[in-house]
DNA sequence: ACATACCTGACTAAAATGGTCAAGTTTAGA
DNA sequence: TCTAAACTTGACCATTTTAGTCAGGTATGT
C-alpha cells in the first residue's frame, strides 16, 4: 500500500485551492508558500490534477488554478487516483502469471486484502473536499 | 503509510502455522515452501514475532515455531505492528520541531489523516488469526 | 556426532520517494 | 509590443526503503 507525501500534498494543495479561488485563479506560487510545499513538486501534482479533470489552469500573468468540479463533488477517492496514489494492498490480481505468488489459487489472505481494500476506499469515497473545508473552519489558520 | 510483503508475508506465515501446529512445530522451511517466500527473509520476520511473543520457538531437529496465544487472541493489529508495519499518514506528531511542515499550526488536512488512521486500526483491531482461519475453510489449499 | 532448524548481523540490488533543474509556451498588462 | 508571471514538460538525481541474500553461527533430538 502507498499512502505518501504525494498524496498528501495533493489534498493539502486542493484544500488550499478551495478556500482562495472565489474570485481569482490561483498560482502555484502562493499554494506553495502557504503550504510549504517545493513548487517544482507541486507543478508534478497540478499536472496529474489537470489531467484528471479535478482542476482547471488558467494561462498567463494573474494565471493560476481553478477547481472544475464541486467540492462537494470531488471526493478523496478521485484525488489519490489521480496522483497514483493506490491503495493497492495485493499485486496478486494484475498478473495472471505470478498471481499469488505464482501458484495457481488464491492465497490464502487473499480475502483479506480484498477486505481492507474496500474499507479503506469506503472511507475515501465518503470523504470530499467539501467535508475537509467545514472540518476547518473552527482551526482556521 | 506502509502496508507492504513484509506485513503480508507475515499474516500468511502465521496463518499457515496456526493450520499445521496442531501436534508438532511447524519449520520455516515447510511455511518458505508452501508459502513461497524466501527462507532468509521469513528468519527476519520470525524473529520479529518471537520477540512480541506472537510465537514460540522450538530449537533443534524437528524443532519449529508454535502459536503463542489463541489465533483469536492474535490480531492482525499486532503482527504488523511486531514486523513494524505501521499505519502512519502522517508525520506531524512525533517530532514537535517540523512538524506539519514547520507551522506552528496543525496543517490543514491532520485531522483527516487522523480520522483515517482510526479508520484502518479499526479493521486491523477487530480481525484475528481465527477470522482468517474460518475465512478459508472453504477454499482450502 | 550430525543433521536439522533456529539465530544473528552484515550486505545489497532494485525500486520508490521526494524532490531539483532546465527549457520551454502562453498570455495579461504596462 | 515587450515582458514578467505563470503554466508545461521532461529529464535528472540523492536518499531511503524494500525485499531480500549470504555467511556464519548455536541448540538439540536421534
Amino acid at each position: 500500500m502507498k499512502l505518501t507525501s504525494k498524496g498528501r500534498y495533493a489534498v493539502m494543495a486542493l484544500v488550499d485551492l478551495a478556500r482562495f479561488d472565489n474570485i481569482n485563479p490561483v498560482s502555484l506560487r502562493d499554494i506553495s508558500l502557504r503550504q510549504g510545499i517545493s513548487l517544482d513538486y507541486l507543478e508534478q501534482i497540478f499536472s496529474k490534477l489537470k489531467k484528471n479533470e479535478i482542476v482547471k489552469s488558467i494561462r498567463g500573468t494573474q494565471g493560476g488554478y481553478v477547481l472544475n468540479k464541486n467540492p462537494n463533488d470531488i471526493k478523496l477517492t478521485n484525488i489519490f487516483h489521480a496522483v497514483d496514489e493506490k491503495v493497492k494492498t495485493v499485486q496478486c490480481k494484475k498478473d495472471s502469471k505470478k498471481g499469488c505468488n505464482g501458484k495457481a489459487t488464491k492465497c490464502i489472505t487473499h480475502n483479506l486484502w480484498d477486505e481492507l481494500e474496500i474499507h479503506i476506499n469506503t472511507f475515501f469515497e465518503n470523504k470530499s473536499l467539501k467535508d475537509l473545508l467545514n472540518n476547518n473552519k473552527e482551526t482556521r489558520v
